[in-house]
DNA sequence: TCCATACATCGGATTTAACCGATGCAATTG
DNA sequence: CAATTGCATCGGTTAAATCCGATGTATGGA
């Protein structure tokens, strides 16, 4: 993975509603929940949210499709596995001694 | 870990400048680097990089100690353990079958 | 076909981030 | 004690993010 994509996958995180979003698909996946029901819990205005809807999409950790009218959002648990890895290999390959007590905390949770 | 914090994390690390100092003081661990030389790989103004060293050490991702008159910065390993740990939980929690195959490739690296 | 629904996008106002030069301050050096 | 070094902070400018109301564009239903 690519340094720039990492970037703006973290800068799509690092956004109170845009988080809390990312975290709900996670809870709601594999069927997903469509746009309006994302505003809904954001409390923020149809067009604000689909500006953050717009971020999480182009840093590729979620995607949408089309039902109807409606447009079902899911994540992309592909990018965000490899957002992991990439902050993770920056304790594995820089120091490999630093990386074990994470993942031993990793594996049991 | 509170969602704020993570957050701060997040920010912190969505800039190319950020990003590529907490990476380069990973390989230096445990003894550090100093602001000074720090400035230097940034390419950036003294100032400049100040603010942004003092965006991670807010964010928990850096520490510093004083040596003669010299700043020597060490990141943080915790912080960014608990960071990990935070983002996976959206995975693990949300999504246990989602958690394994992340999991599967940390390890293997 | 006409209206309502679901969402995206535009235009514009306000806040925040990024960047620099200049200055301030503490610690070492002469 | 004076000068220098290493870094933080201040003041100000420019760029970008955030937010909203209003408008545009499909799709589904009456």
């Amino acid at each position: 993975m690519e340094t720039d994509s990492a970037l703006s996958m973290l800068a799509a995180l690092a956004h109170p509603v845009r988080l809390a979003t990312f975290r709900l698909l996670v809870r709601h996946e594999p069927e997903g929940l469509s746009t309006g029901q994302l505003v809904e819990e954001s409390g923020l205005t149809q067009s604000t949210f689909s500006t953050h809807l717009a971020v999480l999409a182009k840093a590729g950790l979620v995607m949408s499709e089309k039902r109807g009218r409606q447009q079902i959002q899911r994540i992309s648990i592909d990018a965000f596995r490899d957002l992991m890895l990439f902050l993770a290999k920056d304790c594995c390959q820089g120091r490999p001694d630093l990386c074990e007590p994470l993942l031993a905390e990793l594996t049991c949770c």
